[in-house]
DNA sequence: AGAAATATAGGACAACCGTCCTATACAGTC
DNA sequence: GACTGTATAGGACGGTTGTCCTATATTTCT
């Protein structure tokens, strides 16, 4: 059987180092000194690098779920849930500024490579983008229109963070989620 | 004296595999092939694949550049030149589509790869920015908000070509361009 | 304790990378 | 038409990449 803790620190480590460097300039060696492991004894664990990507990956949706679950129990009404999405560009703000949004940038990379895994990347986009759906239409009762908002939302976010990385300016962004955060509290209003 | 012609098609075929591929992604070879000369004889017109970076960034400068002039024929008013920015993500559709924006994605790679050239990238951004930011102040009179309009319409740009490569779906951009041209028209009246 | 299975280390491997060198082909000048 | 400087081709170079092989520890089970 494999070792499940070790396999577990290889894909926490990797997992970080594509965020940081991006999955392409990340070596096996990179992974190994990050672990403390030796290079040969990396294929034990996984086949591969598109095997540890696809590890990674599923990684992040785990994550992902049990982040989406955390913030439906913090927060009781719709509208705070969505809110909370939307901050979480000042929540991560120390890693965003530096390199952008974790799911939009590995998405691109894998796009332009055209990876096989890039359908498996962009799910995790999809769980955001489902569960924003699922809130908008638990606040409106107007269902088709609530995947309209959850990917204006998405989008919001996304271009955000691509111009917070860019210019690491966070006056901006905080200046844009109030702006965002308005906007939502008057929809949730008006539908009241 | 470098052969000027072929200066321009190495850098223009560089552009283009930067783009589709990335810059890492991209190597001399790739650049000689599509070109249709050797690979030693790159270094005759650049001395190193930073250099033809620059040369890439520096040719995106000028064409935006030129760009933005054509706007300021076309349109007459500060607000239909906006929209013509707002529409450029249906107006490259057909690219977008497949590698998202070029000054975004170029910008987040080379950020990642922690690239000397990152902020002369962002220079391109930043082009943009300000030449948004004139637009917005030549309609509504109030400077102070000028640079912040700017900076919102380059982030719904930047978030709408990110997910339009990620779900390939032309309906969700124009919905967005929709709303951003009616959200633009409306400042523009009430600043009347 | 002995045996079987797993974990690890270190290096070999071919392929590719960016870079550089050299020999040849070609241009324009006297 | 020989000469000079540029353009081009092809390959050598050291280094790195992902992958794989083999020998040695370590653990687990009987």
């Amino acid at each position: 059987m494999a070792d499940k803790a070790t396999d577990q620190r290889i894909v926490a480590a990797a997992d970080d180092l594509f965020y940081r460097q991006g999955y392409e300039h990340t070596s096996f060696r990179d992974i190994a000194e990050a672990v403390g492991i030796s290079r040969g004894n990396f294929y034990h664990h996984y086949k591969s690098k598109d095997d540890i990507l696809r590890a990674v990956i599923e990684r992040r949706l785990d994550n992902t779920r049990l982040l989406l679950r955390q913030w439906e129990q913090q927060a009781s009404s719709p509208l705070d849930r969505i809110i909370c999405f939307v901050k979480i560009l000042t929540t991560n703000w120390a890693k965003i500024r530096l390199y952008g949004c974790p799911v939009g940038t590995l998405t691109t990379e894998l796009s332009k490579l055209d990876h096989p895994a890039k359908k498996q990347a962009s799910e995790v986009l999809t769980l955001f983008r489902q569960w924003l759906k699922a809130q908008f239409i638990a606040l409106e009762k107007a269902p088709e229109k609530a995947d309209e908002l959850a990917m204006h939302v998405l989008a919001f976010s996304q271009g955000v963070a691509t111009l917070a990385s860019a210019y690491r300016d966070k006056a901006f962004v905080q200046r844009e989620i109030d702006g965002m955060c308005k906007w939502l509290t008057q929809l949730a209003a008006q539908q009241e």
